[in-house]
DNA sequence: AGATATACGGAACTGCCAGTCTCGTAAACT
DNA sequence: AGTTTACGAGACTGGCAGTTCCGTATATCT
């Protein structure tokens, strides 16, 4: 196995320790103080590898915050009330992290600061997100649950809004039982009565 | 009536003229853009006039973007349905301008960074929301359409949460009809499921 | 082996912007 | 008259993102 590219290989560990490096910076001091120098003075690294491998601070924070595992799409727990629950729980791991969540108000600027290709990278956790609803709902339909799928930017909107408020807008402290726990009970009552359950008239 | 303070008294059209400058400015280039150098510059004023009134540009943009007719409590409209309707329709209007639109995420971030009576500033709007929640809901539970009162920061969050993702976290076009109307029929059945409608089992 | 291309850390440098300060001047008070 | 605060204009400071240059290391190609 050998290189088929000219000139001297990227080194492997420096990937690893910039994203070390950025999690903990931004758990120490959040998103605005740590800055460029910082992580690269805690990396051990010069700046020019970092601008090397990402475009910007925000295209770095964001590939070292993002964790593939939070891609996983949610069981099938048998019943629409399981399943919403269950996304709500893969996205408040996903936005409740020390790391993320410190991180992801300045992230949600300055990608948006960006051209439109960075821009779309946040896009694809929306997308993916987007799919794993469509897939909960079309479920609950078929298991008789809903008579019909509810619009889906609607659905995704409360969702995702709900987690994001209680977070970033209200500052609410997490409760003992969990967020999602907390916000799925009137979430699935919005989805059912968006999706005409049996039971519930009009 | 004289002026009781000593000095020369402060210009009374510079408030005016830069809360019209920012607004221009959000509306023009966005938050970011939106520099303090920009805005005393189209004020036609010094930036010393601008520090002497607000503590910061975020505090700056805060005040020229906020407009008390967001605060007014939403009518009785005799349903619970058409209250939350409304109560949506207030979020909406509060943060759904060109100007409010342009400036929100980035004034988020750049109040948080400030010291906590700075932060508090945003939290004026989210007490007095709360507390129209809160009217509207014991007004419902007094109607009978509710058995009981829900956990008002759950409905919060639902309800601001659903409309700040809708523009700023998913990005949706608003809706021809309104983004509250298309919201409101899923909010309410949340609501519902949540205090226990008569009619909505369990 | 030698040439070429790319990588590295370190550090200097540019450009932008928030916030402060100074200057000469104007408008109120005592 | 004297004091105090306001004004516009513009210089200045400090912090940070992003770029460039240096001397050096490590790979491929001829």
């Amino acid at each position: 196995m050998t290189n088929n590219r000219r000139g001297r290989p990227r080194e492997q560990g420096i990937d690893e320790a910039v994203r070390a490096a950025v999690n903990e910076l931004l758990e120490e001091v959040g998103y605005q103080r740590c800055t460029v120098d910082a992580i690269a003075a805690r990396a051990g690294v010069g700046k020019a590898a970092l601008y090397r491998r990402w475009k910007s601070k925000a295209e770095l924070v964001f590939a070292a915050v993002v964790h593939d595992d939070a891609l996983a799409a949610p069981p099938d727990t048998g019943t629409l009330r399981g399943d919403v629950a269950g996304v709500l729980a893969d996205i408040q791991s996903a936005l409740d992290g020390p790391q993320v969540r410190n991180a992801l108000p300045g992230l949600l600027v300055d990608l948006r600061a960006e051209d439109a290709p960075t821009a779309r990278l946040g896009e694809l956790f929306l997308v993916r997100e987007r799919a794993y609803l469509v897939e909960v709902l079309d479920r609950a339909v078929n298991r008789g649950e809903l008579l019909r799928r509810p619009e889906v930017p609607v659905v995704h909107a409360m969702l995702l809004g709900s987690v994001f408020a209680w977070l970033h807008l209200l500052r609410e402290a997490v409760p003992s039982g969990g967020l999602a726990e907390a916000l799925a009970p009137g979430l699935y009552g919005a989805i059912a009565g968006l999706g005409g359950v049996a039971h519930f008239p009009t």
